[in-house]
DNA sequence: TGTACATCAGTGAACGCGCGTTCACTGATGTAC
DNA sequence: TGTACATCAGTGAACGCGCGTTCACTGATGTAC
């Protein structure tokens, strides 16, 4: 048998970071395959030895790079000092440098309305985000309205501190929602 | 003089009207210059008659839908019975209904990170944001910081409610992000 | 009131370009013997 | 160990198509007289 699809597999998987990065960036139509295969270092033509079409990449990469954070959030989540993992996920999630690196961002920040109307993407993270609500609610022990609300609050600041032309108002955003997702947080740890 | 430009101004702002329907439906690179035109009633060529380009449209249809929300809430936040006025802005912004209807969804959440990229646009809505601030802050008079955790709260839940696969997901987002601004706001009236 | 003219909002064919996708080909790599 | 062959990941030219934009034209409307 050939050496099996170890190879074939990394580049498929550098083709999948590609077009994360990108497309957070610039908008899934804002990012053309070639684009893409480019970013992974090849050519356009051989893209469709890994994907059945553009759809089909923009569905696992939606999927994929959410779950990837989901599965961060699960991690931290299940730490001893429940206080502190809190505070690092909100933290990290509304720290303002990563919010500027948007190709890094989370996708339901970056993408969330394009891939809201995109059927075929929706049901991979829509399991994402529960795992994501699991994980807060973990934290947020109060009830489980907390890690919901907590999960919008964090969504919307984000999106609004990336319109606001205004960096003074785009922070305001960031610490405003920490404070508030933390204030309903508990303190003691354990 | 010839019959001033009065139809031109009712042309132009059908165009403006079809635009924003559609942008916030198919995504701002979704939507051709001739859909626009078309959904309008007219035929492609004449577009560049009452826009420079497809992108001073896009400038001009995201701070102008943005305005006439901010407008709107300015005026109710303006009325005697305040709980009553914070009630009706934030049920309906999170009313399902409200929210299906995606072509007629406030911009924030229908176009928000596709509008951030778009250094042209964001200015304008700036503006028609802290209008929106200004308003939630004049119904929940504790401290300014609850206006701004109301509007990052209900921007979140509707762009998650949008991405969720799952109808019951979704309305909880709404209901939750619901329940949460009201607590945050004043049971008394006047 | 009626006719000739000027204006200009809107038409629709055409442009160059980049998109998603296909396909005949290449050339590196592992296998058979 | 060395050679001939089969496989298949990746290449790059080509496709049909729809995009944003331009432009010569049309025809309805208001004006001049």
């Amino acid at each position: 048998m050939r050496a099996p699809n170890q190879r074939k597999a990394e580049t498929r998987q550098r083709i999948l970071d590609a077009a994360g990065a990108l497309f957070r960036a610039h908008g899934i139509d804002g990012v053309g395959v070639d684009a893409v295969m480019h970013e992974a270092g090849l050519t356009h033509g051989g893209f469709y030895l890994h994907f059945a079409s553009k759809e089909a990449l923009v569905a696992e990469v939606a999927a994929a790079s959410l779950s990837r954070a989901a599965a961060r959030w699960d991690q931290i989540s299940r730490e001893p000092d429940r206080a502190a993992a809190l505070a690092r996920i909100v933290g990290s999630y509304l720290d303002p440098e990563h919010v500027a690196a948007v190709s890094q961002g989370c996708m339901l920040t970056t993408l969330g309305p394009e891939v809201a109307r995109r059927p075929g993407s929706r049901a991979g993270i829509t399991q994402a985000m529960r795992t994501m609500l699991d994980a807060l609610a973990r934290l947020l022990p109060g009830r489980r309205q907390d890690a919901v609300t907590a999960l919008s609050t964090m969504v919307g600041a984000v999106v609004l501190a990336r319109i606001a032309d205004d960096p003074d108002l785009a922070n305001e955003f960031l610490a405003v929602a920490n404070a508030a997702v933390l204030s309903g947080g508990i303190t003691s740890s354990g």
